[in-house]
Order: C-alpha cells, then sequence, then structure tokens
DNA sequence: AGCGTGACGAGTA
DNA sequence: ATACTCGCCACGC
C-alpha cells in the first residue's frame, strides 16, 4: 500500500469517530455499573494513560451521550452545574451518599466514595 | 513561545 | 471543613 506521507499538523480527521482517547473514557464509563462511580483520576489509571483533566476534557466535550454523573470527583463532590441532575441519579440508582451535616444545610450531600467507588473489576461487594 | 484555563488530585496549613 | 499550592497536560489566544 502506497503510505501517505501528512505533514504531522496536517492528520486527516473523521468528523464521526471521537478521538481514541475519547472513545476509550466513554467505553470505560459506560462499564461502572449503576449505583457505583469511579474518579476521573480512576479512570485515566485504568486506561494507563492520561490523567485526570484529560478524562475531565472528554467528559466535558463528549460525556452527553454517556451515564456522566457515575464519574465523579475524588472529593466526592457533586458536579457543579449538574447538581441536582446528579443527585437524581444517585437517588433512583441507590449510590451511597453521605448526606452533609445539619451544620451545613446549604451544602447537598456528597458521593459516599468509600462505599461508592467501583474499581474497574467484578467483585462483591457487600455491608450496608 | 508564553500564559491562562479547566467536569482533576494530593498535600499542606 | 476551607483555602491555597503544585503537578499534571491539552487547548486556545
Amino acid at each position: 500500500m502506497s503510505e501517505q506521507s501528512f505533514p504531522d499538523d496536517a492528520r486527516p480527521e473523521y468528523a464521526d469517530a471521537l478521538p481514541e482517547y475519547a472513545e476509550r473514557v466513554l467505553d470505560v464509563t459506560e462499564l461502572i455499573p449503576p449505583g457505583r462511580v469511579m474518579t476521573y483520576g480512576d479512570i485515566a489509571e485504568y486506561l494507563g494513560e492520561g490523567g485526570p483533566r484529560q478524562v475531565g476534557r472528554v467528559m466535558s466535550l463528549y460525556g452527553g451521550g454517556v451515564p456522566w454523573w457515575r464519574v465523579v470527583r475524588a472529593d466526592g463532590a457533586l458536579l457543579a452545574g449538574q447538581e441536582l441532575e446528579a443527585l437524581d441519579r444517585y437517588r433512583e440508582e441507590g449510590t451511597p451518599l453521605k448526606e452533609a451535616s445539619r451544620a451545613a444545610e446549604g451544602h447537598l450531600p456528597r458521593l459516599d466514595l468509600k462505599r461508592a467507588r467501583w474499581d474497574g473489576g467484578e467483585r462483591a461487594q457487600d455491608h450496608t
């Protein structure tokens, strides 16, 4: 096959296809079981490529078609701008939440990562 | 090329 | 628990 040599800054792109990295991130996102979550960093580590910021970027740009609420920040804070949307999902999926202490009323609950975090493998998780 | 910005994360005060 | 720093890396100006 004749190898066409493109200049490094003029590689052909196909509009229908997402960048390969983005596709992998979305792929992993769809593997997260309902009621569980993975952090941006977890996904990056799982892929063995990129970092949390790269994953965050992908979700920001292309996350609309996948269960984006199952990809969360490491501190358990709900996604800014879509807290209520996400909270709704968590409640219907039974995702472990950590209710805000009564002292902080205005605060929405945060995720209980200790219980909700999914390691990417199939494994029994119990307790209550 | 430099610099600010971001759906991040860990460490420190 | 909050605030701030740094490290990280892709992008846009």
